[in-house]
DNA sequence: TATATAATTAGTTATTTGGCTAAATAAGGA
DNA sequence: TCCTTATTTAGCCAAATAACTAATTATATA
């Protein structure tokens, strides 16, 4: 139960919440891409990554400086939970305006991305 | 996605989840069965059921002073969540422990159980 | 090797949440 | 009607959570 619990909870988060679907579209993004869309710090974006990724709902791969995110394959048994969550959330309002801003911000190099956070501080609109 | 963000989070805490499991195997539970089970007090266990009514997850009916709780019927497509947490949990250590303790339980009467709760404050084991 | 930099971790603060007791509400029965 | 009582709501407090900034870690490159 305490498993399964922590899945709840790592998706349970509005943030979070649009991470997932974020990935359910975009197989793959990197953390400062993440960061970018959520409109948070990088340190914030970067805890709740960590936690969904030790609930076992994401995966990461470090290439180089970057670290890329994607939706678990490795229990299978969440499959059926993913497969819901993107029936109910794939018409919302938020996800649309979501996908929409990170059309703009899959245009722009991580390189950029990363600079333009590290000038702000904290992430700020556009 | 708020909607379904309230339905995560109803069920996204340990009581809450719990009582949830209860119900799956238990078609019907009176407040006062849900409070002894829990072991908290009741009105602690009355905000957890509201939360989860609220959310879509319960629903209720009132006899006379008891008060039923069920798993909602209400929208369909809960159903896939509902299966797939049945799946999670029905070998889960917590919840053969929890279906243990509620047989218990479910000998008492509703009025002899209330009576403990009010003598008792807050629940407490025996 | 030294510097720059993407990401994470530490430390702090504000908000949310879950618990309690006490008071209020609602329903049955004397 | 008045009393009892099952549940809910209100008000409070402690613990958990999510946000930030600053410091640290890990990696690429000059």
């Amino acid at each position: 139960m305490d498993k399964t619990l922590s899945v709840l909870k790592a998706i349970s988060d509005k943030n979070r919440l649009r991470v997932f679907c974020a990935l359910l579209v975009h197989d793959e993004l990197c953390a400062c891409q993440i960061t970018d869309f959520l409109q948070v710090s990088g340190a914030t974006a970067s805890r709740h990554l960590s936690q969904m990724v030790t609930a076992g709902v994401l995966q990461n791969r470090k290439q180089g400086r970057w670290v890329y995110y994607r939706l678990s394959s490795e229990d299978p048994s969440l499959k059926p939970l993913f497969k819901w969550l993107k029936g109910k959330l794939e018409n919302s309002m938020q996800m649309q305006q979501d996908l929409a801003s990170l059309e703009k911000i899959l245009l722009i190099p991580c390189e950029e991305l990363s600079r333009k956070q590290r000038k702000n501080g904290t992430c700020t609109k556009s």
